[in-house]
DNA sequence: CCCTGATTCGC
DNA sequence: GCGAATCAGG
C-alpha cells in the first residue's frame, strides 16, 4: 500500500489524537505500526514526548479505569485474570453484565461477564477472546477481546458457552 | 510476554 | 521514500 494523501491525512489525524502506532497501522490497514512510525518521522510530526507505555491514550484509560467492581464478579470466573489494562488496543475496560446471554444461556443469575475489552476485529490476536458481543450490523458490534487460553478462541468463559458438553447442558437447564 | 516509540539502513 | 529489523524502554 501507498501513501496517498488521504491516508496521511488520516495517519496525521489519528497520531495527533495520541493514538499508538500499531492502532493506527491497524486502523489503516496494509501496513505495519513500524511503517506508521517511519512515516511519522518523514513527515517530522512531532513523537511522544515520552516513548513506551505511557502514551496521552493511555494515561487518558488508566483515569477512567477505577471502574465500581461488579458485586459478584467472583462467582464462576473467579480465577480469571483481568489485569489487562493496557495493551496495544489500549481501549477503555467496561464492566458489563451481558443480559443477552444470561437471558439466553445462564439459568443463574448474576453471572458476570468478564470484563469486555470492546476489541474491534482488527485488534483481535492469537489470544483474545473472539466472542462477538452485540449486532454486527450497529456499531455497537465488538468482540470480548479477554484472554484466551492459549489455542483457544474463547476466553474460559465464553470457550463454555461455546462448546457445551451434555453434562453442562444438563446444568443449564 | 505483552506492549510502546526511535533509529538504522538496505532496498 | 519506504519499512523490517533492531534497539531501548514500561
Amino acid at each position: 500500500m501507498n501513501w496517498t494523501d488521504e491516508r496521511v491525512e488520516k495517519l496525521k489525524k489519528l497520531w495527533s489524537e495520541g493514538l499508538s502506532a500499531s492502532q493506527i497501522a491497524a486502523q489503516l490497514g496494509g501496513v505495519s505500526r513500524n511503517a506508521v512510525i517511519g512515516k511519522v518521522h518523514r513527515l517530522s510530526l512531532p513523537g511522544r514526548a515520552k516513548a513506551g507505555g505511557a502514551s496521552p491514550a493511555t494515561r487518558a484509560a488508566k483515569r477512567s479505569t477505577s471502574a465500581p467492581r461488579a458485586p459478584n464478579y467472583a462467582s464462576r470466573v473467579a480465577t480469571r485474570t483481568v489485569t489487562r489494562a493496557a495493551g496495544a488496543t489500549m481501549l477503555r475496560e467496561e464492566i458489563e453484565v451481558d443480559a443477552t446471554e444470561d437471558l439466553q444461556f445462564a439459568p443463574v443469575r448474576n453471572v458476570v461477564v468478564p470484563i469486555a475489552r470492546r476489541l474491534g476485529l482488527t485488534e483481535l490476536t492469537e489470544r483474545t477472546c473472539k466472542w462477538p458481543v452485540g449486532d454486527p450490523l450497529t456499531d455497537e458490534f465488538h468482540f470480548c477481546g479477554c484472554e484466551a487460553p492459549e489455542a483457544s478462541p474463547y476466553c474460559t468463559y465464553h470457550a463454555r458457552l461455546a462448546y457445551q458438553p451434555v453434562s453442562e447442558r444438563r446444568k443449564m437447564r
